[in-house]
DNA sequence: AACGTGCACAACCGCCTGTCA
DNA sequence: CTGACAGGCGGTTGTGCACGT
């Protein structure tokens, strides 16, 4: 099993690609375009199996991918969009231009998920990760440096949904109950919201209030949530696959999950904090080391004249 | 300086879905 | 309708680098 039937065809070669490889995967589709993957690596001299050209042109060699640090606004966009999509990383992608599923996934994998836990957070279903001693006696985020892990925050259930621009959502149109809009309507107003090409890279946490960001009508940032306010919800939303999948089928969302992660983005600092991000010079030495190309600067530009060369 | 550990990222694996004969 | 095939997707693994001891 396992395997697809352009894989068995002859010994391919797998790893990592060479410069080369590269090469001749980016002259090949320049030229001709990709048409059937499978044919691709017969017509390019490339001993690789189509899949493994797709992904490399996806991931890697496409002209418009936009490489280098995830920017705040992006990585907000991401959880976001994950509270409301799952992992469904493909879908994710497609409203981060320049993005691959790939690039989110990782990032998703190696650095939001372990700070939504750091501050409390279930990144699977969004929800404040169980108290282990059920105390109850959540710590207020009353301090800068608690900032940093809010666990346990929890929102007021008859909190309202409000949009920045200051419409709540049961004002919309798009949903009579204050509680549950659909998944179209949050993902429209996400995207909405991150329409506008602010540039938010600051760690000042009162920054994020002037993103265009989904948020709450009660002042979470001073920390006046008390520990009175009861669970968000009672039956957790469980983002697996086939959950998520379920979505599609089932339009009606409950927005239950998303003001933990809101919340969250309000009052903590960014996810990857200050420029040091992972990053950042990770992926330009690696490609200065594979690629043998000379430094760059970090919009990619050594594609652009492979770009050049489609349309 | 050497070693160990953790992290980020690229790539593979296996499954699912859509298309077509 | 059914099976084969290709593309697409998400999960997982492998590799190399950075950093700490």
């Amino acid at each position: 099993m396992g395997g697809h039937s352009c894989c068995y065809k002859q010994k391919l070669r797998k790893g990592l690609w060479s410069p080369d490889e590269d090469e001749k995967l980016i002259k090949h589709i320049s030229k001709h375009g990709h048409g059937c993957w499978s044919s691709v690596p017969k017509q390019a001299g490339l001993q690789r199996c189509g899949k493994s050209c797709r992904l490399r042109w996806i991931n890697y060699l496409r002209p418009d991918l936009k490489r280098g640090t995830f920017s705040q606004q992006e990585e907000d966009l991401i959880i976001q969009l994950h509270a409301v999509l799952g992992n469904r990383w493909s879908k994710i992608a497609v409203h981060l231009p320049g993005r691959t599923d790939n690039e989110i996934k990782n990032l998703w994998n190696s650095c939001i998920k372990k700070k939504l836990r750091q501050r409390g957070i279930d990144p699977i279903t969004h929800e404040p990760l169980a108290e282990v001693d059920g105390s109850g006696d959540k710590a207020p985020i009353n301090s800068e440096k608690n900032n940093s892990g809010s666990s346990g925050l929890q929102i007021p259930a008859n909190a309202k949904l409000t949009m920045h621009v200051g419409k709540s959502v049961d004002e919309s149109t798009a949903s009579k109950s204050s509680s549950t809009p659909t998944k179209e309507f949050l993902l429209d107003q996400l995207l909405a919201t991150h329409e506008s090409p602010s540039t938010c890279r600051s760690s000042n946490p009162t920054s994020y209030f002037s993103l265009p960001l989904l948020s709450f009508a009660p002042d979470y940032t001073r920390g006046q949530i008390t520990s009175a306010a009861p669970p968000i919800s009672s039956k957790p939303l469980l983002w697996s696959n086939q959950t998520a999948r379920q979505l599609d089928a089932n339009p009606e969302l409950s927005c239950n999950a998303m003001p933990n992660i809101l919340s969250t983005l309000a009052v903590d600092p960014p996810i990857c904090e200050g420029g040091d991000s992972v990053s950042n010079c990770t992926w330009h030495k690696t490609r200065q080391l594979q690629r043998q190309l000379p430094p760059s600067d970090t919009s990619g530009n050594d594609f652009q004249s492979v770009s050049a060369g489609f349309e």
